[in-house]
RNA sequence: GCGGUAUUGGUGAAGUGGUUAACACGCUGGAUUGUGGCUCCAGUAUGCAAGGGUUCGAUCCCCUUAUAUCGCC
């Protein structure tokens, strides 16, 4: 079946809803932050911690895994769930990122795109029907359309250009998409252009996706650039349907786009930014590595009802980043993951409560009392 | 006891008679938004064992002392 959106709860003040996504492995609620899997695993966690952290849903990527260990044998293993035994929903991005992220040269063209891999140097052609094909068999519950990723700032001309473009590789993505079981979204660009958010939310809509997404934000521009870049879009995408800001996952960017009307939310920080010593708090991001923390035999956070938090202290995380041990970096990813979705609860609360705008205002004063 | 060699920051060390003493590690901060997992950026020796001398000028030349190390008696 194709994933469903229940819409639950509108808040009263803002844009910002509640609801629950059903998908063939489970239903969770949202709003939602998905943690990043690219390469078939979130970053030094097992499933098991991830269903511990009451994570929803998580991201996995159609570009790399078609390049290792490739989409042949991810479908022999029985799909991506079986592949890395995770039972929960899997959204797979579709390649369009990674074209703008790591490749360095690259040919775009109205057929698709030629760059070269990062892993070997090898020429790759990637089309919007090769992903949707690369993603029917890896198996995720959803796939991502095949859409180009512009930086900032953009010429209005090439941005105009290439969110038709993009609409036009949607459409056919989903002329070839025939797997009853997954479900395709579609995903707005248009840069930094009023107009052009708008049209590309409209017309993509036009198509009838299963959901829909916002790309092209955090691409460099400043944080009111993008506030308006979600601003733009999401009074034209249908009420019904579920809603994803693509790549974003500071905190104060969630809360901003839940007003939005945002429903899920994915990113790398929480797991990189553990892997590099950091922490979230609501009293803002702390560096674990600060010798400030060599003696300090509490935990992270003090309310927090992580694994980590329960478990261990600031001064041994220290020792552990300072040894050069993976420990920090799982401890701290859990940290950071159970951290966001726990954002996204309280989030939810308040939509319920009708406070939302309350909410951001007090979460900030905190966070950025340091 | 005699002779040789060495002594540069927290560590391993480069280096030159003349503006700010290389580099690496460590240390101290910072960065990080649809992930190329040991990343990137910045700071970190008012001083070259101590004292004296030569010189316009010495970490670099000379002397003394200390310490380390090697060889000989």
């Amino acid at each position: 079946m194709k994933v469903k959106y229940e819409l639950l709860k509108k808040e009263k003040n803002t844009m910002g809803r509640n609801g629950i996504l059903h998908t063939n492995h489970g239903s969770f609620k949202t709003p939602m932050f998905m943690p990043v899997g690219t390469l078939a695993n979130v970053k030094t966690l097992t499933p098991e911690e991830l269903y511990e952290m009451n994570s929803g849903i998580i991201l996995s990527n159609t570009y790399h895994l078609w390049l290792r260990p490739g989409a042949d044998i991810v479908n022999k293993a029985g799909g991506l769930h079986k592949f890395m035994n995770y039972k929960g929903p899997i959204l797979t991005d579709s390649g369009g990122f990674q074209v703008f992220s790591l490749a360095k040269r690259k040919d775009i063209t109205e057929e698709g795109v030629k760059f070269k891999s990062h892993i070997d140097g090898s020429d790759l052609f990637l089309t919007p029907e090769k992903s949707i094909e690369v993603q029917n068999k890896l198996d995720s519950d959803i796939a991502m359309s095949f859409d180009e990723c512009i930086g900032y700032p953009a010429d209005y001309e090439y941005a105009k250009m290439s969110t038709e473009r993009t609409l036009r590789w949607a459409k056919r993505g989903k002329d070839v998409h025939n797997n009853e079981n997954q479900s395709l979204f579609g995903i707005v660009q248009g840069g930094e252009y009023e107009d052009l958010r708008k049209f590309s939310a409209l017309e993509t809509s036009k198509l009838g996706f299963d959901g829909y997404s916002i790309g092209g934000t955090s691409v460099g521009e400043g944080k009111d650039v993008m506030y308006k870049m979600i601003e733009y879009a999401t009074p034209y995408l249908p009420e019904d349907k579920v809603r994803y800001l693509m790549g974003v996952g500071d905190p104060i960017d969630i809360i901003e786009g839940v007003i939005r009307g945002i429903d899920i939310f994915d990113c790398v920080l929480p797991t990189r930014l553990a892997r590099h010593g950091n922490a979230f708090t609501h009293n803002g991001k702390i560096n674990l590595r600060n010798s400030k923390f060599k003696e300090d035999f509490t935990s992270v956070e003090h309310n927090c009802d992580c694994y980590t938090c329960k478990n261990y202290t600031k001064a041994y995380i220290r020792h552990l980043l300072a040894s050069n041990e993976i420990l920090a970096g799982r401890l701290l990813s859990i940290h950071n993951i159970r951290f966001l979705i726990k954002l996204t609860e309280d989030l939810r609360e308040a939509i319920d409560n009708d406070n939302l705008l309350e909410y951001r205002d007090t979460f900030i004063k905190n966070y950025q009392k340091n």
